[in-house]
DNA sequence: TAATTGGAGTTGTCAGACGACAGTCGTCTG
DNA sequence: CAGACGACTGTCGTCTGACAACTCCAATTA
C-alpha cells in the first residue's frame, strides 16, 4: 500500500469521506468504526487513521470522543460555506443560478508594488490582469480581478473554454497543485468605475473577497479581487470552538 | 505528562502557535525544528507533535513537505482567522486591544418568531437578550446582542464575572459540550438605533456577523447578532481547494 | 565538465503497547 | 426496592522504536 505522490492519509481522508456520504460506513447515529476496525478495512496503520480523522475533525466533518467513538456530524453542510474554494461559476449553480460572463478586460503588464507583494514576486514582474463582469440575467452581481504572473498564465491561455473562472482554468489544466486560499472578508464603498460595472451609485457598500491563491509549495500563483452586489449571495463560515476538551 | 481535559496535542497547537509568533522557533525561512526535535523540546512524542503540526498544516498556518521540513507559512498572522471561534474579547486581547464593555441591556421576554427558529425551539418560549457596546477607550467598534433560552442561561448567571462575552462565560462554566459555531457574513447599514450606539450616522455600513452557536448534540444554545465598525478588525478565512486528490 | 552515486536529514508510515475516559452492568448497602 | 459503588469493556489519546520514501547536497566518477 505504498503510492507516490498522494499522501496515504490523505486517500483515505477520501475514502471516509465517500464512505460517509454514501452511508456505507455508518451505524446508525452517526457512529463510525473504530479507529482500529478501521485501520484493518483499508489495510493502513491505525496512525495513519488517525491523521486522517484528525483533518477531517478540522473541518468539522466528524467528531470525536474520547473514550466513546468518532461520530459523523450530520450538519446542513450544503450551500455556500467559505471553507472549501470554489468559483463563482460552480458556486451559483449548486444554488441555482444561471450566471454568464460580460466582456473581460485582459491585459498584460508590470505588476504595480501592492500587486507584486500579495504576488511574493519582484515589483514590474508582467503579470496577468484578467477583469470580467458576472450577470445574471442582465443584472450585474459581481465585478472580479484576477492578477496572475505570466509565468502561470498567459494571454494566449484564456481560450473559448474561459468562462469565467481562472481557479476553474487551473483546475482543469491540472499541472499545478493548487493547496488553499487565504481570503480576506472586507467592507469596500464602490468606486467610480466599480459603480460603472455594476450599475450602481458610487459609494454604495459591496462585500469584497481578497483572495491569495497558495500551491502547496507556498507560492502565490493567483491575487484576486471580488466584489459582490449583497443581496445575490450569502457567505457563512463553521466556526469551532477553539478548545473543546 | 498526562493532564486532564484538554487534549495534549492541542496544547502543543498552542504552543508551537506562540512559538511561531514569537518568531522562537523560526529558523530564518521560516523552517521549524524537525518533528524530532520538536517532540524533545515539547517533551511529548513525535506521534503527538505530528497530530500538532497535521492540525496547523489543516489550518494553513504551516507547510509541510516530504523529506524536507516544516514551514511557517509567513503571512501577516496578527488578525484572526474566522475557522476558529473566540470571543471578541480574546481576539482583542490576542492583537494587543483593550477592550472594555458598556452598560449592558439585559433582559429576559418571549422569543420573537424569528429568533425561535434560529433557536430551534418553540415560539414564545422565553429567552435573555443581553445586547452591549463593546468600546476600545472612548470609541465604540462593535455591538454585540446574544440571545439564548432561559433554560440554558438566566439572568442571575451574568454576575460579575461577565465582562462581555457570552461564549467565554459558557467556555468557564464547562457544563455545555460546545462544538461549533455557524457564522453567517453579512453588510448591513446601520439602523438608527444601532447608529446611535455606535456613534455613527444612519446608513454607514456595517459588518454583521450572525451566529449560531451549537453544541455537541447538535442543540443550538446562542444566536447572536455582532456589528463591527469596519477597519478595527480584518476577517479572513483559509478556504481549502475543493479537489478530490 | 557533466552525470552518477551516496549520505545525511526530514517527513510518512508501520507495529505494538499502555493510559485515560465514558458507558454499562452487576453487586452491595441502606 | 432504590441508590451508590466498583469492576469491566470498548474507545480514543499518547508513547516508543523502527523503517520507508523523499529531498538536497556534496563527493565521486566517467
Amino acid at each position: 500500500m505504498v503510492r507516490r505522490s498522494i499522501s496515504l492519509a490523505r486517500q483515505v481522508v477520501q475514502e471516509i469521506l465517500t464512505g460517509i456520504e454514501s452511508g456505507a460506513l455508518m451505524r446508525d447515529s452517526g457512529l463510525l468504526p473504530s479507529e482500529t476496525e478501521l485501520s484493518q478495512r483499508f489495510d493502513v496503520s491505525r496512525a495513519t487513521i488517525r491523521d486522517a480523522l484528525s483533518q477531517l475533525e478540522q473541518r468539522g466533518v466528524v467528531l470525536r470522543r474520547h473514550g466513546v467513538g468518532t461520530f459523523a456530524s450530520q450538519l446542513p453542510r450544503i450551500d455556500a460555506g467559505l471553507e472549501e474554494l470554489e468559483s463563482l461559476e460552480t458556486l451559483a449553480q449548486r444554488i441555482g443560478l444561471k450566471t454568464r460572463m460580460g466582456v473581460p478586460v485582459i491585459e498584460e503588464r508590470p505588476a504595480t508594488s501592492a500587486e507584486a507583494n500579495c504576488l511574493q514576486i519582484s515589483a514590474d514582474l508582467p503579470v496577468l490582469s484578467v477583469a470580467r463582469v458576472i450577470m445574471t440575467g442582465k443584472q450585474p452581481i459581481a465585478f472580479l480581478v484576477d492578477i496572475v504572473p505570466t509565468t502561470v498564465l498567459k494571454r494566449q491561455d484564456l481560450d473559448r473554454t474561459f468562462r469565467g473562472s481562472v481557479l476553474d482554468l487551473f483546475i482543469r489544466r491540472g499541472d499545478l497543485p493548487l493547496s488553499h486560499s487565504r481570503t480576506n472578508i472586507m467592507i469596500e464603498s464602490a468606486s467610480p468605475f466599480i459603480a460603472r460595472q455594476l450599475k450602481l451609485e458610487p459609494g454604495e457598500p459591496l462585500h469584497k473577497l481578497e483572495a491569495q491563491l497558495y500551491t502547496r509549495d507556498g507560492r502565490v500563483i493567483d491575487y484576486s479581487q471580488s466584489y459582490f452586489i449583497p443581496g445575490y449571495f450569502h457567505f457563512h463560515v463553521i466556526r469551532r470552538v477553539g478548545k473543546p476538551n
